[in-house]
DNA sequence: GTCTATTTGTAATGGCGAAAAACAAATTAG
DNA sequence: CTAATTTGTTTTTCGCCATTACAAATAGAC
């Protein structure tokens, strides 16, 4: 997980070193493969700035890493002497997500590439189990799709695991309180049946952001990712970096006060977002109560026309509007996307919000295009914890083992 | 000035050099002067990490830069060859800082230590006079400063110029908008007589917060910063860097929607904290009409128990709270700095700011003392435009040029 | 088919910067 | 006065990239 604004810990930092070169030179040739495709070591030396020589030396190390391999030259057409393709390893090194959700398990294993491999997703009422026996289940689904992952060549470098819960800026992987599992303060290491295997758990609304930050193109771009449906969570993604406040904090929309002598909220304050476009609250205000997913049955009475859901549901997204109007007069972000499970409920959610947004963005340019919906919905937290690995293998393939040459 | 989450700009970065290494290094060295107070080379070394021969290198460089001198060493008393003491020069290079604000301009000089050494204030009613004449005379107040500084040995390298208005993140230094000053799109450059000592404009409150975080200690802190008094604004330090937003707009506190259906705003919308909290506000609210200082006024007043002056205050130090739980629910900062002209009223406003706080931040730890008022008062935005100069230099100091060696 | 121009990748050499090792200088403790 | 200790410099070594030179592989011209 690449993050900013952590408190820097040593507060003396390691000079700068040869190695040190080595190593973002090194990151900087696996980042420019990742970001324009298969390309020779020519090219790789034009969007790099370093040299052919250079290159050829660093290449070599990071095929020994198995970070690169060298593929079929694609026919060039161009005079001279055709380059040999280098493309980022697909059989080689990957990184496994797990998500725990209230009503699901979930595993995925994406290559180095970044293309999902393997797909494993159960429902399980999550809860009110104990946490133990939810873990033990999630470390069966990684290790049933790890062995899948290994007959495919991929070598899984690291595990993360996507809760809906708050993870602080702490070592050793605490989940301090996810409200919706009815967890206080679980470690998965303690509960997880293989030391091995133990993966650092993430808030999904953090993950979910950095999947749509890889979808999306634009590596620098700075935005405000909500992922909402039972509780509303926000990731705050700046200059391409993910942002987790001073104590892993940051995002906490659902408590922002959009009316502030408003409904009573479980957290003791009124008014919370929460209270009026979280999925309880959304439901109640529809008149619905949930048998099945509350998400899809919104979205058929909202389809049937039925207007007490219609009304929730423009409720709801005016006060989404409303809270993010607050973020973006503080943040000034590029964009907002609309995540999570709300993500397919768009249609009716975007036009209220766009509204309040316009309404009170004022002082600054905003186009209600800044606000589009996500394009992985409910996958994208499996996807953003799968991808971290290997983002950060890219953005330091030393972590890396050199492999024994055969 | 430095700034995080800045459009990456030209995408392709340099690739890591031994320029690059040796850059990194001197910082390191001026770095752990800078934090550390007077060292001998080899306390640098054991702060940085580098070794004693490469210290004496770097620091060979850095005093034919001028900006590290040889002091006299202090009496250590421990056994062992006495070490050299090496310091930041205070008769080389210096930062400018100049201040437009409503009601006066101001100039300061600080040198490397970040001592402040030279000083000039005005008083000049501003707000809707020609840009051009009170930059001309802001111009002529800097270059009496610098006069005043070049007898000292100071030689100055750096103009910033701190405005109570937008400045967007583009180059050329343009002020869109300071509604304050009655400007629209200023460009400093265009109106300065000497085109050798154009200054970079900046936002006061982001000034501002550098002044506080430099005063403050903890270099990697990270919190907002409110500048309170006729436009409330903040500023967003993460991880002891400035955050501009994605264009520049970041922090604009005022206009956060705190009574979504309340009074309307010149801005257009409803309910935004500047009808509650800024100045205007307060002062018709307390049934005040300003002759003179409007601050000092409602000081005058709160401390001789007007009734409709502390209800003012309440009110707005009320505003000021629920805005900024959004902000700690959004950011989850360390702390928060109530700067500006309204730290004179610190008094009165932190109590009813610090009781919405608590009672609004409830899912993460908070304590009301995370509420400070700033050290500096009024003397930020001066002082932080100055000291900037002065960081940039210790944070990359070849941007000193070589002296030629006399 | 052969030759030339062009581009790619590698090999040889050089320079820069820090680490390592060795040493000279300046102090305190005995 | 000598030994121990710490500081700063000199010398050597090593790692890494740039430069230069060169071999390899293609398209186009004739």
């Amino acid at each position: 997980m690449t993050v900013i604004g952590r408190a820097g810990g040593s507060g003396e930092t390691a000079p700068a070193s040869q190695q040190g070169m080595r190593r973002k030179n090194l990151a900087a040739v696996t980042g420019a493969v990742a970001a324009h495709g298969p390309l020779s070591r020519a090219d790789v030396a034009g969007h790099t700035g370093l040299t052919r020589p250079a290159v050829s030396s660093l290449v070599d190390e990071l095929i020994g890493r198995g970070a690169l391999t060298e593929t079929a030259a694609p026919p060039s057409g161009r005079v001279g002497r055709p380059g040999r393709a280098l493309a980022l390893n697909d059989r080689g090194p990957a990184g496994l997500g797990l998500e725990i959700g209230v009503t699901h398990l979930a595993a995925c294993i994406v290559d180095l590439r970044g293309e999902p491999r393997v797909w494993r997703r159960v429902e399980r009422a999550n809860a009110g189990r104990p946490a133990g026996q939810v873990l033990a289940e999630a470390a069966a689904l990684g290790a049933d799709a790890e062995s899948e992952a290994a007959a495919l060549g991929l070598r899984v470098e690291g595990r993360v695991l996507a809760v809906p819960g708050v993870v602080p800026n702490a070592p050793g992987g605490l989940v301090a309180n996810a409200p919706n599992l009815g967890w206080q303060a679980v470690r998965p290491a303690d509960h997880w049946p293989d030391p091995a295997t133990v993966p650092e758990p993430e808030n999904e609304a953090n993950l979910g952001a950095l999947a749509e930050l890889r979808q999306q193109g634009d590596p620098a771009e700075t935005f405000v990712h909500v992922s909402a449906e039972a509780g509303i969570g926000a990731a705050l993604v700046i200059g391409g970096q993910l942002f987790r406040g001073a104590r892993g904090f940051a995002g906490e929309l659902g408590h922002l006060p959009v009316h502030p002598e408003g409904a009573p909220c479980p957290c003791g304050a009124r008014g919370c977002l929460e209270q009026y476009a979280g999925e309880a609250a959304v439901l109640r205000e529809a008149g619905l109560s949930g048998a099945g997913d509350p998400v899809t049955l919104l979205a058929e009475r909202a389809a049937a026309g039925d207007a007490a859901t219609l009304r929730a549901l423009d409720r709801a997204g005016r006060a989404l509007g409303l809270a993010l109007a607050s973020a973006v007069n503080l943040v000034d972000p590029d964009g907002l996307v609309l995540g999570g499970a709300y993500a397919e409920l768009a249609d009716r959610l975007l036009p209220p919000m766009r509204a309040e947004l316009a309404a009170r963005v004022t002082v600054r340019p905003w186009t209600p295009e800044a606000v589009r919906p996500s394009a992985l919905g409910r996958r994208g937290p499996v996807l953003g914890a799968a991808w971290s690995t290997v983002q950060q293998i890219i953005a330091d393939p030393t972590r890396l083992p050199v492999r024994p040459q055969r």
